[in-house]
DNA sequence: GTGGTCTAGACCACA
DNA sequence: GTGGTCTAGACCACA
């Protein structure tokens, strides 16, 4: 299953479809050059109305995460063509800011913060499909 | 000025407060047993709707942030007294790894994240009110 | 009347509504800061759907052209706040070249296409408000 | 090779064939009288749908760009024989309308666009082929 | 009262 | 067969 939607949570059904993709990517399970199911097939798939599944491939495709080949269908983009890229990188430092400010408020201090961190990102890293990390 | 509020921002204002709120007490900015100008007096400072306001003290309320001392007034809670802590920390490893997919997607590798992140801490850190960091 | 809608043209509803509303602003008829009519509002008055107008209205935010604040309604912006100015000048470039080969395929030398030109920019600017002219 | 088609983009594949024909004529590569390859053999040259190709030929003999000499193929049209022509000057001058617009929203003032025009309207028509420039 | 989201269902352009 | 556009109508979050 390349996706799971959750119905009844207050994040919007088309955002959870855009992250889950994402997620799905940078976990390895979907490849650059794969290609998505169309948007009807998707709708279908998971009983959601076709226009939701379009709005979010719209905005994958806004973020250069997906291709759309006109009637040919539409496909992982590869990861080189990023764009937007400094702006990507700024928005990641926002995230990290809001995450200090969680963790203060979690009675973490910096130093437990930084080691949860890297066991985060090597745990994380590593539950990715092993062939992805061949390559 | 204890907080600022972006009109334009697609952040809805309600929780640019309950961040902003939080990002005064994490910089020390606000201190534990201060209290909290009325809901009234912080609408009409902020020129703000007071519904909007009450919204957001009732946020902070419930993640244990300020609290409300009937007729007495709103005042920042001692972190000592971290509410939920489990659940707190259950978020924060949400954030990360919604953090690591867009890293991923803006085409940081996890050891560049890694430094990316443990320069950011001392960074963000370094810059909070010194009187914090006697404590 | 600030905008005029073809019902029976090729051009999708949505792209009407964009295109009226730039003309507007750059004829002088609309100016920044003023408040467009609510989505709703402008669906009545021009008998559309009100998601047809929404995603006009989208599109021109995404533009730089207008600003949606929340529940407050949504304004013309300020010409000075142009969003990715270089992408919007390689547009521009690109318009001309296709000018220039419908120029040639109309059986228009390059100096009548100039004076063409010349002329067309000082007959549709000296059209605009007169108010506007004064700024 | 007379034409170029970029599969990913979100102009049309038939608009590309009819624009990029266009193209090739006024700058001077194919010539009045030239036999253009026919729909099937173009089609299978760049990978296309026949359909495809044949709706922009059918397009570019409307425009009296191109005439089909029944089972002799398909022929440039020479530039005299201009079909439509106050049609085609009445089309230019609504793009340039446009052109205006988009110029005004990139911050353009008027003595600037004219100067970017004469200066593209050169450029542009010295890259021609030099043979072409020669009649 | 404002815009945002979602469904259900129709029709169209493109390949 | 593919995605794009549009309508009609419902419900929700925010201010």
């Amino acid at each position: 299953m390349w996706l799971r939607i959750k119905p009844g949570s207050t994040v919007p059904v088309y955002q959870q479809i855009v992250s889950g993709v994402k997620e799905s990517i940078a976990k390895g399970a979907l490849h650059a050059g794969d290609r998505l199911p169309t948007v009807r097939d998707t709708a279908t798939e998971f009983a959601l109305n076709h226009n939701t599944v379009a709005k979010a491939y719209r905005a994958l495709e806004r973020d250069g995460v997906i291709v759309t080949m006109g009637s040919k269908g539409t496909f992982i983009a590869h990861i080189h063509e990023v764009q937007n890229r400094s702006e990507k990188i700024e928005n990641l430092k926002r995230s990290m800011d809001t995450l200090f400010i969680d963790a203060h408020h979690a009675g973490i201090t910096p130093e437990q913060l930084k080691q949860m961190f890297i066991l985060a990102v090597d745990t994380w890293f590593a539950a990715k499909d092993p062939k992805e990390n061949l390559k």
